[in-house]
DNA sequence: TCGTCAATTACCCTTTTGGGTGATTTTTAA
DNA sequence: TTAAAAATCACCCAAAAGGGTAATTGACGA
């Protein structure tokens, strides 16, 4: 059974090549093909495509905004996006709305039929330079957490405090004296250039200097 | 000009076949393989390979830190991992640590060569299901936030309480009265279910209800 | 061995927080 | 137009937070 495709594509060449490309009467059946999205989640749901290609750089609607429309009325739909741009927002926010895949228009026609096939497998099919993108968003994610000379039982306390605990449930769960705690807490407090608790959790949330 | 390998495996038979498999005398050129990487950055230092195959689980260093270990001292070195293991953590860990690659231990050889290839051309290969585990990661960290019903006022003081200002600041930010303020934040608590400005700050840097 | 540092406790004090109740006005939605 | 929701302010009050100072103990390294 071959798998069937609608495809979004607003270049009228690129979007004949790759009819052409994938009607091969194999593996692939392409049931239709628009030169927008506007009508994405209708003809979605008029088609029953087992995966669809969406451009993102359309005129009208973008087809990040297409993917979000087809995965919210029919969202076992696969959905390749196929574009030029590899800018990172973009990428980022169709992984996050759901998309299958995503790959650049220079994909040489061997390997995006690879990769349609990869998707329909349950794959995750993505061109090197995305993936390049995604391991440096790792990198880059994971910055060396500033070290405020904590010490571990300040870090413990400031652990408690985030978790909602007051100064006395602290002083409970750590079997000391409330004042010892308020003396912890003050140093904390120093050691982080904050001036109360709210603000000392917040910066500790926010650089992680604690485990969430 | 051949691509010169290390390998890092602590399985005879699989090290032995790579070798074997990876010295074609065309494309790859096996310096040496070690059965553990307790000396991996010496060796690396000494061969100065193109590129590292390094296995994850190892008896007495495990190629988490051996990758760690080379990068520290020889960062240009492209080192691809080669386990079985396809847990979220270690796959995680590898990238942030810097790894130029990862792939599951069933890759077919032809496959494998090609992501050799990729990793030296500057790209990052990886298994479909690490692309998978990838792709999953990014939806679940975007997944929705909690609506808690806060309305914009409210938003707008959670989100001076964050940034470490006391009542009284909040207060002359928004030119209204102290009690306004405390109304206010007695209404945000209720809402988020939390009992101080300590654990509403943390819960709304945690679940995301406010931007950072 | 001595000095330093972390951890601990204590006491004093002021300010801040946070909860309760109630009321007015404005905006929004039905 | 009317009702609900949001924003505003006020007053009371107890508890909590936060800052200062000082002292003791134990561990660890110079």
């Amino acid at each position: 059974m071959a798998t069937s495709l609608l495809i979004f594509e607003d270049n009228n060449q690129l979007r004949q090549s790759l009819q052409l490309l994938l009607n091969d009467g194999m593996f692939f059946s392409v049931k239709a093909a628009f030169e927008n999205c506007l009508r994405a989640a209708e003809e979605v749901l008029l088609h029953e495509p087992d995966l669809v290609i969406m451009d993102i750089d359309m005129p009208g609607r973008s087809g990040v905004e297409g993917l979000k429309a087809i995965k919210a009325v029919r969202p076992a739909t696969k959905i390749i996006m196929f574009t030029v741009f590899d800018d990172d927002e973009q990428i980022f926010e169709c992984i996050c709305a759901g998309a299958d895949g995503y790959l650049l228009k220079h994909t040489p026609p061997a390997r995006l039929m690879a990769a349609l096939q990869e998707a329909m497998e349950g794959g995750s099919p993505m061109s090197p330079q995305v993936a390049n993108k995604i391991f440096h968003y790792f990198r880059q994610a994971s910055k060396p957490a500033p070290d405020y000379n904590l010490s571990e039982r300040e870090k413990e306390i400031l652990q408690l405090l985030i978790k909602g605990n007051g100064y006395k449930m602290i002083a409970a769960e750590c079997f000391i004296s409330l004042d010892t705690v308020k003396k912890h807490l003050k140093n904390i407090y120093t050691k982080l250039h904050v001036s109360c608790g709210t603000e000392a959790v917040a910066k500790a949330l926010k650089e992680k200097i604690v485990a969430v």
